[in-house]
DNA sequence: CTGTGTGCAAACTCTTTGCATAAGT
DNA sequence: ACTTATGCAAAGAGTTTGCACACAG
């Protein structure tokens, strides 16, 4: 929330979603962060690239430089708000759902698309070696174009 | 089979697996590609970059290049012979178990640590999208260091 | 005003490539 | 002999960094 005050009296509220939870992470809510996160957030659950969302940012006006693309993700996936996908790709994928959900990943073309939510459960997991907890499980299908 | 010979007449037979794997990926035995496929199995499954596997080359007195070791590597993934890591590494995991089984990832030191063969089951697998078939499910357990 | 954040360009790391030489069959 | 593989050095892609300038609190 931003309280917008005139002296001591709070005349009403704003609630600023995006540069509220900058600020909770400790991030000043500048232009180009803010930015950068409504073209993250505003379609749903993407993934992409930091070059991706350069080329976004650029076409929607934003100027804002490929370095910072880079430090903002990285520090909103250190705050949590967005996570680094499991592909061995040349490329860091970036993805805006940080939720339990799996991936497919087809091969040749690199695009990962979203396995639907419920579908996947994975059973047995071992513990894991002394002194490390689980962050996070990640699971990939891999597919590959079917030879007709 | 390698048959050693002299002259014209068969003197004994060795089994020599490694050759025999390679040709049988149209490649040919090269001193280097053995070597490699030596170091590759000699010690049970294994993560290794190409780097790794370089320097332990060199190491055991085999001069190969790095360039050679990284054909070598790709040529013995499309060969099927071993495969590539789903980890979101600057670097490339290759992986000499290429049947199926799973991976702890170690956040921070990069390490990757096979999981027990037999725990983990994955269930309710969605069908992939049309025209696409699964070619490997890879799980990956991400873990961080407990603070305790 | 003070401390962060940004942008640029240069640096860095990992990987691939082009081409002359070497080796396998 | 013929063809494929190797090694080197240079190029390439993706990402990070250092530092001067700009902006938020």
């Amino acid at each position: 929330m931003n309280d917008i005050t005139t002296g001591t009296k709070t005349i009403y509220h704003t609630p600023d979603t995006i540069s509220d939870r900058l600020r909770g992470s400790g991030l000043r809510p500048t232009r180009q962060r803010i930015a950068l996160m409504e073209l993250l957030f505003a379609k749903g659950d993407r993934h992409l690239t930091a070059e991706n969302l350069h080329e976004e940012a650029v076409a929607h006006g934003v100027p804002v430089s490929l370095a910072t693309v880079y430090n903002t993700l990285h520090q909103l996936t250190d705050a949590g708000i967005i996570r680094v996908l499991s592909v061995e790709t040349s490329k860091t994928y970036f993805d805006t759902n940080v939720s339990d959900h799996h991936h497919f990943f087809i091969e040749g073309d690199n695009e990962v698309i979203d396995v639907p939510v419920t579908d996947i459960s994975v059973n047995n997991l071992p513990c894991p070696p002394e002194g490390l907890e689980i962050a996070h499980v990640d699971v990939v299908i891999r597919l590959r174009r079917k030879q007709s």
